[in-house]
DNA sequence: GATGATAACGTGAACGGTCAAGTTAATTAT
DNA sequence: ATAATTAACTTGACCGTTCACGTTATCATC
């Protein structure tokens, strides 16, 4: 119904401002060669038919598209990771670039890096927190496109920018267990998660250096409902606890749910303590002292990270390794027992 | 580094094959005209070379992209918009279009479309929810590429899909005034936000309807943190309130955390209910009576609607409004003071 | 056995730009 | 005064497709 406005190309521009289509072309890119008066001419013909050149066009010749493409693989949960993409929008875009998103499963990964690599995007940024792929296959895969992981992925030597996980643990569990407590259940990502495999198997190494028995654990993904039952879980096993570490706010709030509904007072029968630190930690009740990880610290450094790979791709490929803080709220105290 | 594979054209597929390379653009696009064997012939080799058709190529002449630009416009909160981006994204890939996000700021909307369509986009979701423009302004904009917007805009005659705020505020008030409250509270989001307008304006409306003044109110956006100030200030004002209506769950947990500071007890002292009927919604203490906006519905009548738009032009734009429902929890209970 | 239809291809141009090399006129050097 | 240099454009080719025709061979038809 309403019409497509008819666009108006180089060559329209040129003929109104009577040079070559390619005089305009130069003016477009700033390029030299052209005189101050016919410069000028030149703009205000572009101004006054509202001239946009084409980027697909430009795209052809040129090779590049100003597109980063966000592979989400194997992710069915939205939580955080919702957030992270505006961030990363938004820092593309400060940088000259679009953002396009798309989810994959990890068995179409090749098909997906063909069809970034048709659309001609200048570099994929990835968040996939359950790929676990040999470098080599992954190399493999991308054909050269410059790509960063958005994610903690030790063992990797491609680039990638995430947040120790075993620090971050450690951190938790010695804190708590700097508080005086000796059980101390967890309620880990799944462990088919890398994170939620450091994880885990950071809490159980670092109790047992400190000749602590781990306690009870149950495991889940990042959602509210599996913080809620993997509690339930936990504390149907009976084994005594004084502390529990989740695997994130939400899972913590669920965890929370549950332990309220025995009765449990925070912290004074349980502490809790869990990763994140998103605004949820400030209203849970109680507040929870938690892990800080700066979400979009990482989106950011990631993004500008890719853009530099771009830029200059011959650089050494290298891995950022973000170290956490730890926000300390009233869900955790000192154990006496 | 790692060498950017050479890209293998269509002449290459038909020089190899011994045909034209049009015979080969033929076979790609399953057209009459080529006999079997040859089709046969042209495929095996296509796979051999591991050919994928360059989609920018494609683009410059069939003028489409197969990809849906997300504006969203003057947003600073991701929230649950965030959540909406991913389903957008899903369910576009499922009807064979990509996902491009673009935040703008509602002063450069102009732009924002140009480049838009400079990037031969097929059709755009625009998430503005506090964007009051005339339509013939939004559509001088536009410039006829196919527009849905993912909000409720009462009085726009362009393409909308939302819920019906006004009913839905009207479910909540409603539903309090029920159970005997008489002294009702607000949170409603921001009345900059075309929601927040509507949601304030209906609570009002209802509850003089009802015979009731209005009780004490104060606006946030969308986060928990305006929630908890917001609830702040009513408190402050000493005004008497045994129900308490928030903008969204996210508001309510900050208005729950507010509550409990002071030492009222949920629902004995104050009902709270709110909108929107996220996970959060059921892990709060107590848990929320909230209004069901279904979020993924709506985002994928959204994206279908423009998708229908791109294929059939001329259609006559119409609105969608859905109608969401009542979901009651703990949090509200009968008033009999 | 000349005619027309049809299947199976090939040809040329176009999409809207960029890029490298060529041309012209003015300017400078010798 | 002539050659060399430079500024300011123009020309032609190309990016990798699709699209509208043109061409050829095959085959049935009367």
């Amino acid at each position: 119904m309403v019409e497509r406005k008819k666009t108006v190309t180089i060559r329209d521009i040129a003929k109104v401002a009577n040079v070559s289509y390619q005089t305009v072309s130069l003016v477009m890119n700033d390029k030299p060669g052209v005189s101050a008066a016919t410069r000028r001419r030149i703009q205000q013909v572009m101004d006054e038919l509202d001239y946009h050149p084409n980027k697909v066009a430009r795209m052809l010749t040129t090779n590049r598209s100003h597109t980063l493409e966000l592979f989400v693989v194997d992710v069915q949960y939205g939580g955080r990771l919702a957030d992270s993409t505006k961030n990363m929008a938004h820092i593309a875009r400060e940088n000259g670039y679009n953002l396009l998103i798309s989810e994959t499963e990890s068995t179409h990964l090749a098909e997906a890096f063909d069809s970034a690599a048709a659309r001609m995007v200048d570099g994929i940024l990835m968040y996939a927190p359950r790929l676990r792929l040999p470098d080599a296959e992954l190399r493999k895969f991308h054909n050269g496109i410059p790509l960063v992981r958005r994610d903690y992925v030790p063992g990797s030597k491609l680039a990638w920018v995430g947040f120790d996980q075993i620090y971050a643990t450690r951190l938790a569990v010695e804190y708590l267990i700097g508080l005086g407590h000796r059980q101390i259940a967890a309620i880990p990502p799944s462990t088919e998660l890398i994170n939620g495999y450091w994880r885990y198997t950071t809490w159980k190494n670092v109790l047992l250096e400190n000749g602590l028995e781990p306690g009870p654990s149950a495991e889940g993904d990042y959602s509210m409902k599996a913080g809620y039952e993997a509690a339930c879980k936990i504390l149907d096993t009976g084994e005594p606890f004084t502390a529990l570490l989740a695997g994130t706010d939400n899972m913590a709030m669920g965890a929370l749910r549950a332990l309220h509904e025995r009765g449990l007072r925070i912290p004074r029968d349980v502490s809790v303590m869990s990763f994140d630190n998103t605004e949820l930690a400030n209203y849970t009740e109680p507040p929870l002292t938690t892990v800080d990880f700066r979400f979009a610290k990482q989106d950011e450094i990631a993004v500008k990270y890719l853009i530099e790979l771009i830029n200059n791709p011959d650089t050494e490929l290298h891995q950022r390794v973000l170290m956490p803080d730890l926000v300390i709220r009233e869900s955790t105290r000192a154990n006496h027992k």
